[in-house]
DNA sequence: ATATGTGCAAAGCATTTGCGGAGAT
DNA sequence: ATCTCCGCAAATGCTTTGCACATAT
């Protein structure tokens, strides 16, 4: 992660502003606004550069894997079976620590609650 | 889902003995003990009419889509980074309606416990 | 006997990689 | 000027589909 480029830029831009996890078709979709030509592939490798350096961390949803900011403690996601996207969630659970079976090391978290978000419940999703 | 064949049975089998959610690949291997030459496209068609019958669901894991029995709630799971196998994890994580956005309608969650398992850890993962 | 289910192989997608040219330093 | 990075297109790997044969009912 040497360089400083107007497309990793655009990919950190989206990443910085968005309001869940993004999947890098998402990515290339939105950072386009900054970057026109942008291709996927560059995505991928800006994306996986990122998690190496700690700033994305991968977070597996039901259509997909996706990334997220790092920062953005905790882990917690809304996913809308509706429309298919994951909003954060913010505040925690509670302790968990009497689930982990004897002998586990548990690192992080990731917890994901499914439904419908609230556009999709008013357009009638909720009836 | 009519027809009661050795390949359905064998599939079934797996997941009714297994120790956490699994994907196709695991679930060929396993089965190919009762159904020899069982295909991947036939488990990948089973598994879908299994999901539509409401008998499996799928589980979003750090390593891809898994299925498991729907009669397993709640859907808690522990996965290992080191051997990247994913298992049960028993035992509930406590109210999180506090954590619900406002509008938003929840059906169900799913927790992914990120670490390290008893097996891995006791071989050096754990240092 | 008949219609569903299966296995093989080809087709579809998402993701990764190779390569020549563009761009940051 | 140099070396990294980008975009395109081909390659890879997972999942789905088409088709002829097998098999449960």
């Amino acid at each position: 992660m040497l360089r400083r480029t107007r497309q990793r830029q655009a990919v950190q831009d989206v990443f910085a502003k968005a309001e869940g996890p993004l999947g890098p078709h998402e990515v290339v979709a939105a950072a386009r606004n900054a970057a026109s030509n942008l291709g996927i592939a560059t995505v991928y490798r800006t994306i996986r550069e990122l998690l190496n350096a700690g700033w994305l961390v991968s977070v597996a949803t039901p259509n997909g894997t996706r990334f997220d900011l790092a920062a953005h403690q905790p882990h917690h996601y809304f996913y809308c079976s509706v429309c298919a996207k994951t909003f954060h969630v913010e505040g925690c659970v509670g302790s968990f620590d009497h689930l982990i079976p004897p002998g586990f090391v548990a690192n992080e978290h990731q917890l994901t609650i499914i439904g419908t978000c609230g556009a999709c419940a008013l357009q009638g999703g909720g009836s």
